[in-house]
DNA sequence: CTAGAATATGAAGGATTGTTCAGTTTGAGG
DNA sequence: CCTCAAACTGAACAATCCTTCATATTCTAG
C-alpha cells in the first residue's frame, strides 16, 4: 500500500496551542498568494513568511523542507475536496443515476470555481513535487465514493460498473481542468457543463439501464 | 492580437550551418530528459548541457535565459501537434460526424502517446513558464480546423456549431490529459477512448442531426 | 506565581545556479 | 590555402535561496 506521506514529507510537528494553529493557516494562505503572485518557481520560504507574517524559522518547525510545505498544501485540499464529494455522493444515493451524475459534475464545478485561486495555484504547483501517491490517494476515494453512489440508482443495470465509473469520472475531471485553462466567460462555462451533463447521460443510457 | 513570442523569449539566433542545427536538436532532447529524470524544479542550465553534450554557453547563444529555453520547447511541440491535428481535420473533409471524431481522437490520443515521455515532460513543465499565449496560439488553430471540419460533415445541422466544437475540443483534450495522468493500462484506455467516442457522439446526435 | 514547554525570531552559513565573456575551434566561401 | 564568420568552450562571478540554531517570547499547568 503506498503511502500519501513519506517520513521525509511529514510534518515536523502539530500545532498545540490556538497561536500555532493560526499560524498554520496563515503559512498555508500565503504559500497560495505567493504561488499566484510570483509563480512557483519564485515561491521563496523568506517570501512566504513574509507574507504569512511570521518568520522562516517557525516556518521550519512545522516543514522540514520546502518541498514538504506544498505537499501538506496540496494533501489539504484534497483531503477537503475528497470530502466534499463523498459528502455530494452519499447525498445522492438511492436517486436516478441522471441526478446523481448532475449533483457530481455541480460538486466538482463548485469546489473548483469557488476559490478559482486557490485552483489556480494548486494546479501550478504540483509539477514541482512527486504528487502520483497523492493522486493515487485522491482517485481512491473518490472512485470507491462514486461506485457506491452508482450502485445504488434504481436505474443502473452495471454491466461493468467499474469501467463506467472510471469513465466518467476522468471526463469529468478532465474537462473541469481542462475548462480552467482556458478563459471562458459565464456563459461558455453553462453551456459547457449543460454538454458534459448530456454526454454522461448518454453513455449511461447506451451503455446499461433498466427501467427503474 | 497576442503575440506567441514576446521578444525577451524569442531565441537569440539561428542555427545557420548544419551542427548548429544538431546542437540545437540535442539541447531540446537534453532538455526532455533532464525534465523527466530530475523534475522542473531541478532543472539547471548546466544539466541540460551536460546531457547534450555542449557546454553552457553554446546554449545561452541560441536561448537568452533557461525560460526561454523551456517555451522555445513548448513552442517546437505545440506547433508540430497543431500541425497534426490540422492535417488529420483536412483528411476528414466531408466524411461523417462519427468518423471525424474518431479521427480527431485517434489523432490527438497518437500524438500525446508515440512519445509519452515528452508528453509526460511538457505537462511538467508548463507550470514555470506563462504558456497563455502559447495555449491561446494552439487553441486558435485547433479550434478553427474542427470547426472547418465539423461544417463539412454532410449530416451535421449545426444549430450552434461553435458550441459543439469547443464543448468537443474541451471534453476530449481534457480526459487524454487526465488519463495521462492516472496509470491506465492498454485495456482501461482502449475502453476510456470507446467510451469517450461514444459520449461524443452521442451529444453530436442529441444537439443537431439531419439526415445524409 | 513559577517553571517548563511550546512557539517564534532572523542573522548567518553553505550550497546551488543563472549568466557572461574572453578566447578557441570549426566550417564556408573565394 | 586563407580569411572571416559562425559555433563552441568553461571557468568565474554575482545573485539567490534553503536551512540552521542560539536566543527570545509567550503560553499553560500546577
Amino acid at each position: 500500500m503506498p503511502r500519501a506521506t513519506p517520513r521525509s514529507l511529514a510534518p515536523r510537528k502539530r500545532p498545540r496551542q490556538a497561536r500555532a494553529a493560526v499560524t498554520l493557516d496563515a503559512v498555508f494562505e500565503a504559500t497560495i498568494q505567493v504561488l499566484l503572485t510570483v509563480g512557483p518557481h519564485r515561491l521563496t520560504t523568506t517570501r512566504v513568511a513574509e507574507r504569512a507574517g511570521v518568520s522562516v524559522g517557525t516556518m521550519y518547525q512545522y516543514f522540514a523542507h520546502k518541498h514538504a510545505l506544498i505537499h501538506a498544501l496540496n494533501e489539504r485540499y484534497l483531503e477537503a475536496l475528497a470530502a466534499r464529494v463523498e459528502a455530494a455522493c452519499r447525498e445522492q444515493h438511492g436517486m436516478p443515476a441522471d441526478k446523481m451524475i448532475e449533483a457530481l459534475i455541480e460538486c466538482y464545478w463548485r469546489a473548483k470555481t469557488e476559490r478559482a485561486d486557490v485552483t489556480r495555484a494548486l494546479y501550478r504547483s504540483v509539477a514541482e513535487l512527486d504528487n502520483e501517491a497523492l493522486i493515487e490517494a485522491f482517485a481512491a476515494r473518490v472512485d470507491a465514493a462514486t461506485t457506491t453512489m452508482l450502485a445504488s440508482a434504481p436505474d443502473m443495470a452495471a454491466e461493468d460498473l467499474k469501467r463506467l465509473n472510471r469513465t466518467l469520472l476522468t471526463v469529468i475531471f478532465g474537462t473541469v481542468r481542462n475548462a480552467f485553462e482556458r478563459n471562458l466567460d459565464a456563459e461558455e462555462v453553462q453551456h459547457l457543463r449543460r454538454d458534459l451533463l448530456t454526454m454522461c447521460c448518454a453513455l449511461i443510457d447506451r451503455t446499461s439501464r433498466r427501467v427503474a
